[in-house]
Order: structure tokens, then sequence, then C-alpha cells
DNA sequence: TATTGTTATACTCTATAACTATA
DNA sequence: TATAGTTATAGAGTATAACAATA
């Protein structure tokens, strides 16, 4: 994460001559990417920090970084949540977790209340504050999911969702129990037509 | 990037009661992650962290960071190319680019000559051993390409691999020519078929 | 004046060890 | 002894400013 331009990747010739590598005006500079190109994990991390580069751009006027607003939202979801259940749930150390949620209680938004039955943890709450804020938060978020996945249509984004839930999934035997309840299959099925298409939803907001 | 410890998501339940928090055996401590689970970005986010723990998994035998592979996979590729290409090629700043650079340089895989008409800039190329690294290289990259692949299947890498693409060329206008000479299409087209087949390349090595 | 490579530096995200207070 | 939260600290990755050599 933390990237805010995302911009330029060859040499590029759209403006004027900037370069001045490429001589007369050809397709000249077009760096090889080699198997790069048929790398998962190199497009995975340049999709990712595309994608970012748009969420930090997006929700600045609300001074939210993609971390925070992943905690509003699990607290949202999930009332009187532990701290170390959110942090897990996140993939986040419960010591990086600290300063991430102190950020976030200074501002009001969230409230660490004293977990009944063990005094060792905190159960996490949404403010008024917090929960009015995640009610903006998330026409932001539609707004924001609609315009990355512009290039790749509502079809594509349904298939990417699909694909990279089964990639988690594969890597990580734990995420297989989330997609249960949620609606989201295993994605073990690759291609296709895989299931219909009544599965997530038009990106509006929560459900 | 930089995660080793993809594992752990919820509270889990598979080893025998270690968590405490599901008393009887429940599906219990589910956490819901509510609109994450549809974001492109949140998921992304975790997928690439899954793939490059099994990549540096995979490279630490070698000893080398994903950044440094693909440093060796461009050289290899463009031989000659300045610095400055290779760096911006790889959404890398020029200034964060020497000091990976010099660890490649320093291991005798890399060598800065100085480029023929320019005396300010250096051009890159790989040595000996570099070169036969990185031949090394690309079957280590194939057996980690399929591994991370396994759970979605070749059908479904070649669909996420044109997602992506797409999605990547529309965040980043510079991108679309890539696809160009690649083979891979912009990629506009989202669902189903998509062009038949004959894309990519069953991962086996360079082309 | 602009560009290439470089140094120095700072900020974010992530990772480990160790402390406390509970259990 | 083990767990939840915390503190301190170190390491990657990434960002900006400024400089020397060259164009």
């Amino acid at each position: 994460m933390t990237d805010a331009v995302p911009k330029r990747t060859t040499g590029r010739r759209g403006a004027a001559s900037v370069a001045g590598a490429d001589a007369a005006g050809e397709i000249a500079d077009a760096v090889e990417l080699g198997l790069l190109g048929e790398s998962v994990g190199f497009l995975l991390k340049r999709a990712q920090m595309v994608v970012f580069a748009d969420f930090i751009r997006t929700f600045a006027e609300r001074d939210l970084r993609p971390a925070q607003f992943s905690v509003l939202v699990i607290v949202g979801r999930n009332p009187g949540l532990k701290q170390s259940q959110v942090s897990n749930a996140l993939n986040i150390k419960r010591t990086n977790f600290v300063p991430l949620l102190d950020s976030l209680e200074d501002r009001g938004l969230v409230k660490r209340k004293l977990a009944a039955g063990d005094r060792r943890s905190h159960a996490l709450h949404l403010t008024a504050k917090g929960a009015a804020l995640l009610t903006e938060l998330q026409r932001l978020w539609a707004e924001h999911e609609r315009r990355v996945c512009e290039p790749i249509g509502e079809a594509g984004r349904e298939q990417l969702l699909q694909l990279l839930g089964g990639m988690i999934a594969g890597g990580d035997p734990a995420a297989a129990e989330e997609a249960e309840d949620a609606d989201l299959p295993p994605a073990k099925a690759p291609p296709g037509k895989g299931r219909g298409k009544g599965r997530g939803k038009p990106p509006a907001a929560e459900r």
C-alpha cells in the first residue's frame, strides 16, 4: 500500500516528447516485461496499487486510510468483538493494531469497552459518530469500487472477486469458512458460467 | 508485501480447542467481513499477500526478494536498458532503485556499464552468473506460479491475468500499450469465453 | 535549464521481544 | 502457565529534497 502515484510504467510517449529517448516518434522504448506479464504475483501487486491509489484519493476527504476503513466496517458489522478478533480478521498483528485503533478512538469513531467476563479484553463498538460516518463511507466506497472496476465491467468484477476468493482460500485454509454464509462459493470452479449470476450485488452499499 | 504468515484469518477452529472462545465446537466466532468481502481492493491485497508469501518462501533458498527477481527478469529481457527505464517499468522510484541494483551488482548478477552516447546513464546487463541464475529462477517461478494458482486452475489463472491486466490498464493508461505485442488484449471484454483459449501459455518458463 | 544517478532522510506498514494485568 | 493488550524497536518499502555530473 502507500502508493499515490500509480501512473507511468514504461517510457510513455503520450506527451510531446518529454523523454527524448525515442527519437522519431515510434513505439521505441517499450520495455518487455517477459514472464512478469504472466505472473499473478506481479500483476496482483500492480492492480492492488492502482486500486489502493484510487481508494486513498477517494477517502482522503475523510482522512481515512484503507486499514482504518476496514476496522470501521468490521466493528460496524460485528459489534462487541475483541481487539484480537478484529486484528486477526484483518491479518493485522495485535501489536500493530493498537495505534490503529487509537487513531479511530481518538477521533471518537470507535469505543473500547470493558468486556464482560474477561477483564483482559476490550469489546469494540462504533460510536454514534462512527456509525454515521460509516454510512457515508459506504457511498464513497461504492463510487470507488465502481470506478476501479469500470475497465473490466460488472461481470468482470464478479469473476475477479470469485477468483481472488478462491486463491485466498487456497493459500489460507481458514478463509474457506468465511465463504459459507457469505454467499460467495469457495470458488473452486474456475471458468465460464460459474453458477449463474445472482451472486454478489451491484456495488450499492452494505447489505 | 513482506508478509510471511498469511495463515489465520478469523478465530479458526481447526486445531483442538486453542482459542477457547468457541465453547462447544460450533461455528461460533466467524467474523463477518461485510462489504470488505466484495471489495476488490481488500481481496486484491489479501491475494497479493498470499501469493507473495509463497514467492518469498520459494525464493528464500536463493535469497531473492520479489523486486530483485523483477529486476533480473527485466534486465535479462531488455539488455542495455538505463536504470531509469528499468525502475520506471517496475514503478520503482529511481532513488529507491539504487540500493536495489547495488544488491544485485554486489552479488555479481548485474553489471552497470557506461552507456554509449550519454555519459550520465548506466546501461544494465546481466553477468554470465546472473543469466545462469535467471534460468534456474524461471523453474522456481514456474513452480511457484503453479502452486498459487492451483485453487483456481489454469483456466482461472488465464482469466485472472486477463482481468488484472484490464484493471491495470484502466488505472494506468500507459499499461495499455504493453498489452499490444504481448498478446494479452486490453481485456475490455469481461466475461465468459473471452476470445477462445490459445492465449498465454501453460506456466512453463519464458517464451 | 533539464536529466541521470546518487545521497540523505522521513514516513508507513510490518515484525519481534518483552512487559502488565488478568485468567 | 497462557492470553489480551500494550510498549519499544527494528526492518522493509516508499516518498521527497538536494546535489554532482552531464546534456
